[in-house]
DNA sequence: GCCAACGTTGGC
DNA sequence: GCCAACGTTGGC
């Protein structure tokens, strides 16, 4: 039999528009308005139970929680015209403390995160090397 | 099919 | 508020 793999992901989200705290509120969420080819192929590709790391983008700037996908790829119910595609998320729980873009701009290890390489990109894959050192930062304080 | 113009995202 | 990066659109 074989082991199932865990991928990691990314989503990024204004903190104004949906938070983290609306995200645990609410429990569930579908991860809908995603209008970007590139974040489709990513939502396409996630897979039940892999991890999440959520992202607030313009106010706070910095990984706040951790989150898993509770439903594959569906079609995104607020697309009112094209072939787009979301997911629905679930929380699991916040950082033990976030990490900020700026330590991850400082970390030789995180260099190469689509975060930095490409900003505009909302939805994300995580190597298990990147997630290990968020996961690991996170657990450690910030200077 | 190229590329200039324009719009959007997100960091600063 | 500005601007860089990037995606999309439309003229040719």
């Amino acid at each position: 039999m074989s082991k199932k793999s865990t991928q990691s992901w990314m989503v990024k989200s204004e903190p104004t528009a949906y938070g983290w705290s609306t995200f645990v509120d609410d429990g569930r969420t579908a991860w809908t308005g995603v209008r970007n080819f590139t974040a489709r192929l990513n939502l396409r590709a996630m897979r039940k139970g892999d991890r999440v790391l959520f992202y607030h983008s313009v106010e706070g700037k910095e990984i706040v929680g951790l989150a898993e996908v509770a439903a594959e790829a569906y079609p995104d119910p607020t697309a009112k015209e094209g072939d787009w595609s979301c997911v629905d998320l679930v929380p699991v729980k916040p950082l033990p403390r976030p990490v900020t873009l700026a330590e991850i701009k400082e970390n030789p290890k995180l260099q190469e995160m689509k975060l930095l390489r490409q900003s505009r990109l909302s939805v994300m894959p995580i190597t298990p090397a990147e997630f290990a050192e968020i996961e690991r930062m996170s657990k450690t304080k910030s200077k």
